[in-house]
RNA sequence: CGGGGCGUAGCGCAGCCUGGUAGCGCACCUGCUUUGGGAGCAGGAGGCCGCCGGUUCGAAUCCGGCCGCCCCGACCA
């Protein structure tokens, strides 16, 4: 592609808005440009990149036999009223209605059409197991996009999903991606590590995450030091502490004026956040409040509570609907509430003598203790692990990282299929539901983490798997030594004439413009061909990641070019 | 949805407080010079100053409403 008549333009200045490196530089070097938030447009470097990076998938996907279609994107909304999903799925599912005035969705997967397909094509078990994938835009009306490309609403998705006959046929279908998903993320240069992830409300038994490191990741990890355990924050079980072996005393009721948080009412009576009970409120989907006690030293999962309770979405209650259950905001405890459901972490359940809300403004209670107390309607861990808590594999301290998913494996079982009918007749002449699995990958997401894991002060440096283009042609004084342009015309030429695209700056710049660039655009190989270059004998090749330079015949580079081009 | 910030040329910004012909750098166009690290000279083009309304003789500037974007939080198969 000559520079000169791709569709692109480089920033001299970062973007005002952009933040995390990928953002700034796939802006500048003209790789993409925001349209609206969370909406950006490829231009044609980045979709070239897109391209290449799908086809590093696709080949694996397809090496595990898992066969590329495609599925559309504005889906009839009866087919998520049969799954469930269009009464459970808040607003980032975006609804609207065509012209006869019927509901549709824009898809933000695809189980239901899956499922609907499975439901029509396959009716024996002969037909099983089946893997299936497509690449596809997907919309998520997220609350707010972040994260320049890492969370946006309109992306590129490659979504598979595994059809087996039973549980072993899905353990198998999930390991195969699982080493498929290994190989795709080490082809593209991302380290990435797998953490055990939340299976979430619609059921499915297993879940892992496949996630970079970064600082501006927007999941919290919680991985061993030792490395015996890695897993999302919003599932993660890690030990906690022994309390303390004390008879239950008596109840006392204690002033405590303006202390309405742990912060302060730990000062004020001079003891531990870990010997106060933290009382929590959160109302679910279907209208129940929730009173949620964890030891002050702790904070709420939201993500196991609403597993404890079979909640499809939780919000924070307000003082109103706590005041009607009986109980005083920031004096608070379940002692003598009413219509609220009672969760206690099972770590308050076995410590004696907590300080816990009186339900008087201004007072609280010591010696609290669970079961004497109040009787709570749960006992389950509902905690956030925290930075240095005991590894629960092997005891050693673990750390707290962000990280950004980039992909994800998911035993769905018959969530869908049961509901949508999406069964096979067995070799028992029984009807079973078939089992299955989704897994996906966000690609734009993926583009934005290789940009995070490969680049400079100077700007983007591509690995050879995934470059838009192997090298980058710059010709200098070419406009004064017409040998230069001639010489640089015939190697294009006879690349594109041999299957090899390279980019050709064949602009009338000046060397430093080319230079910058060139290496803002990281390309692995930068190639120069200018009056010095052809004094010394051909071209002169750096290379992009380790700056080092050579000078070689034009031939040879043409010949090395050709066999990474087959190779 | 709550808090904060911003909206002036393709990009980065000044002007607004204190109302009076819309500016700067980069990019762009023409010509000449220049050609190994963001060139020089000369000339030029490009603006519903986010939108609507109000105040005023006069609004980019003051007032009100709305919209959009960014950051923090809430949220997040």
């Amino acid at each position: 592609m000559r520079l000169s008549q791709l569709f692109f333009a480089s920033l001299r200045d970062d973007p005002a808005d952009a933040e995390m490196a990928s953002h700034r530089l796939l802006i500048r070097a003209g790789y993409v440009r925001q349209i609206g938030s969370g909406i950006y447009s490829l231009l044609p470097l980045g979709w070239r990149v897109t391209r290449r990076v799908e086809q590093v998938i696709r080949e694996e996907m397809d090496r595990i036999g898992c066969q590329e279609m495609e599925m559309p994107v504005v889906q009839p909304a009866d087919l998520w009223r049969e799954s469930g999903r269009y009464q459970k799925i808040g607003p980032e599912l975006l609804r609207f209605k065509d012209r006869t005035g019927r509901d549709m969705v824009l898809a933000m997967t695809h189980e239901e059409v899956v499922a609907s397909l499975l439901h029509d094509l396959v009716s024996s078990y002969r037909q099983l197991p089946l893997l299936i994938y497509h690449i596809q835009t997907k919309f998520r009306d997220e609350p707010r996009s972040r994260g320049g490309l890492i969370r946006v609403r309109e992306f590129v998705m490659k979504d598979s999903y595994s059809c087996d006959l039973d549980t072993a046929g899905l353990d198998h279908s999930y390991q195969l991606h699982y080493e498929a998903y290994t190989r795709i993320f080490g082809r593209l240069g991302l380290d990435a590590i797998v953490v055990g992830a939340d299976v979430g409300i619609m059921g499915g038994s297993l879940a892992h995450e496949f996630m970079v490191l970064n600082e501006w990741g927007e999941d919290t990890l919680v991985l061993c030091e030792r490395g015996d355990y890695a897993a999302n924050q919003q599932i993660a079980m890690v030990g906690k502490p022994e309390p303390p072996n004390e008879e239950p005393m008596a109840t006392e009721e204690v002033a405590t004026p303006g202390a309405a948080t742990i912060a302060d009412l730990a000062r004020v009576l001079e003891i531990g956040a870990d010997r106060t009970a933290k009382a929590t409120f959160f109302v679910t989907g279907d209208g129940r409040l929730l009173t949620v006690i964890t030891r002050g030293d702790y904070e709420v999962s939201e993500t196991k509570l609403a597993n404890a309770v079979k909640a499809y979405s939780l919000r924070p209650a307000q003082a109103e609907e706590i005041r009607a259950a009986g109980m005083v905001p920031g004096y608070a405890s379940p002692i003598g509430a009413h219509d609220t459901v009672v969760i206690v972490d099972d770590l308050v359940a076995r410590s004696p003598n907590l300080v816990a809300g009186a339900n008087r403004e201004g007072f609280h209670l010591r010696n609290v203790n669970v079961g004497r107390d109040f009787s709570p309607d749960m006992v389950t861990d509902v905690v956030n692990a925290r930075n240095g808590d005991p590894c629960p594999k092997c005891g050693a301290a673990v750390a707290l990282r962000n990280g950004i998913e980039v992909g994800n494996i998911f035993k769905l079982g018959t969530d869908f299929s049961i509901p949508m009918g999406a069964t096979y007749l067995g070799e028992d002449g029984e009807r079973h539901p078939i089992v299955m699995g989704s897994y996906g990958i966000g690609v734009g997401r993926n583009v934005a983490c290789i940009v995070e894991a490969h680049h400079d002060q100077k700007g983007i440096v591509w690995p050879a798997e995934v470059a838009p283009y192997p090298a980058h042609l710059v010709t200098i004084a070419a406009a004064k030594e017409p040998r230069i342009a001639e010489e640089a015309d015939g190697l294009y030429a006879r690349l594109k004439d041999a299957g090899v695209e390279v980019l050709y700056d064949d602009r009338d710049e000046s060397p430093g413009v080319k230079f910058t660039d060139a290496e803002l655009l990281g390309m692995p190989l930068i190639v120069t061909l200018s009056p010095r270059s052809l004094a010394a004998g051909g071209v002169e090749v750096t290379v992009r990641a380790t700056g080092e330079r050579s000078v070689k015949p034009i031939a040879e580079l043409e010949a090395q070019l050709r066999t990474a081009a087959t190779g």
